[in-house]
DNA sequence: CAAGATACTCGTACGTCGTACGATACGCAA
DNA sequence: TTGCGTATCGTACGACGTACGAGTATCTTG
């Protein structure tokens, strides 16, 4: 079954349950009309707190809803997301607006919103796409042993960040798209073959992600600085700071080897290509070491 | 010594540079007029190069430039920047504007463009506020053992962010002000008593502050999810993926317990006030361990 | 005390953004 | 062929950041 047919089923399942729901609502509508004033209130009630809640930017909905069908689109979902991409990977996050996107596909501006309806959702898709690239791939096994497990799925995830570093600029994460549930469910497997509560798989699970996302973050800030930032008016502006006698421990370690060299060495050791592995290996030790202790 | 005093000091001494630095440019484009014309143009050209660093938006420029002065100006930067934090704190960051911002502090709009040259300074400077509560103050002694040095600094560091959520989103970790060398200084402290390299104690500051940005994060969505979120429909919405048998893991647990109890665990163990500390303290372990190991 | 310099204030306007609305063009079912 | 639902997109609105330059208050100097 490859991944788009997938994604066909996928929504299949969806709008059938989806409509379901839906006759369900309106049939209980229909019956209240029978009945009392008071039921028909409350039916209705019901029903238009579903509409706000569907109203609102729920993020079921971006992956639930009809993508547009009969009358052919000349677009999908996926062109959308992947130029999206593209644009944010050439000019960064700023440049993708929606103006760009629908000039870089040839379409109107507002032809866009017809397969997305706000660009939050465009966001949403694509950053579900960058997630797919966290996704271990099927001919990828996944190793039984946990670290390595780990190791593998978090070398990934800090990968897809260094290749879109601007994911970490759209802050959406809530809306949970196949992809990442794709990855919480590798991310179980990883953590299979420890025999503990499951309520600690998941305490480390997030462990493991919320490290990677810290350290990706701090290393395309390193990345940035290191191409925007005037050095030199930095070392002078912080050297003054120091003279001020206010930062004593910087102050020793200046007076030692002199505040360029300090500078150059901060930036090298973050730079460090090895300092990725050291520290996951630091903290699956850590996580280790509890699990042992636990015992 | 009071903090604004140090912050006129800081300005004194830096504009003192500064009027140096520049006067000795001028000496050297004055000088150059009495030279060949290559000279000059080669002056020239330093000088051009100079002030397109300058011009751009050198992380230096803001905190060293004068702050509005002799007229006395209604407002100062901290005014800007608290109230802004204001702003942010109750309505998020996208309320922030410079229009907000004039209106609250009752003032034209462009006015605040004598204090800040572009919002992203603005930005800038709250951040460093931020940082601002983060940075141990003096009357709390940072402890001789690493473990609780780094513990305390991580600790302040979450619950700015806790906080201040919203500065999660703002991402200009580059400008380096004040507070966040003050910042960078105490954690050097914090680490004094530890008998490794150099680079070393910049990898595992570095370590603890992606760990804390990393969880703060992610705690801050998981909260921004129990507020928002309709929770039934993404349960729906994940069962109809779960059907599709593409997360066998996944299904393995909802077999199991079903899903809602699931959604539950995970979000209540993400939820856990202990999560915290305790992935700290295993993080400290790890570091610990390999200390021990280097030895 | 007069007057010019200076630094602060801010109204107006431009270009860009997301997107609401409604008119139009297309293509399949009848 | 007709008609109707779907796809396309031109226009326009309000909000944003901010460039420009005119106005205004205060300090300095004569």
């Amino acid at each position: 079954m490859k991944k788009e047919q997938l994604g066909e089923a996928l929504r299949d399942m969806v709008i059938e349950k989806l409509t379901e729901k839906k006759a369900q609502t309106e049939r209980s509508l229909a019956e209240s009309k029978k009945t009392s004033a008071k039921a028909r209130l409350k039916a209705q009630m019901k029903a238009e707190a579903i509409d706000a809640i569907t109203e609102e930017l729920s993020a079921l909905d971006l992956w639930t809803r009809v993508p547009p069908q009969s009358r052919r689109p000349r677009l999908s979902r996926e062109d959308l997301a992947a130029t999206a991409m593209h644009i944010a990977d050439t000019d960064g996050l700023d440049a993708l607006s929606m103006r760009r996107l629908a000039t870089e596909l040839e379409v109107g501006t507002m032809t866009l919103y017809h397969y997305v309806r706000t660009k939050d959702e465009l966001l949403t898709l694509v950053n579900d796409a960058v997630m797919g690239e966290v996704v271990v791939p099927s001919h990828m096994p996944i190793p039984r042993d946990w670290r390595a497990a780990l190791t593998l799925i978090a070398t990934r995830t800090r990968a897809a960040f260094v290749k879109h570093p601007w994911t970490l600029d759209s802050n959406d994460d809530p809306p949970i798209g196949p992809n990442s549930v794709r990855h919480f469910d590798q991310s179980l497997e990883a953590v299979a073959s420890l025999d503990i509560p499951l309520a600690d798989k998941f305490d480390i699970i997030s462990l493991i992600d919320e490290y990677v996302i810290g350290f990706s973050r701090s290393e395309r800030n390193a990345r940035r600085s290191d191409a925007i930032d005037d050095e030199d008016e930095m070392i002078d502006y912080v050297s003054v700071l120091i003279d001020t006698g206010a930062f004593p421990h910087l102050a020793a370690l200046t007076d030692e080897m002199g505040l360029r060299p300090l500078w150059k060495k901060v930036y090298s050791s973050l730079r460090d290509e090895k300092r990725f592995a050291r520290n996951l290996g630091r903290l699956l030790d850590g996580i280790e070491a509890s699990l042992r202790a636990a015992e």
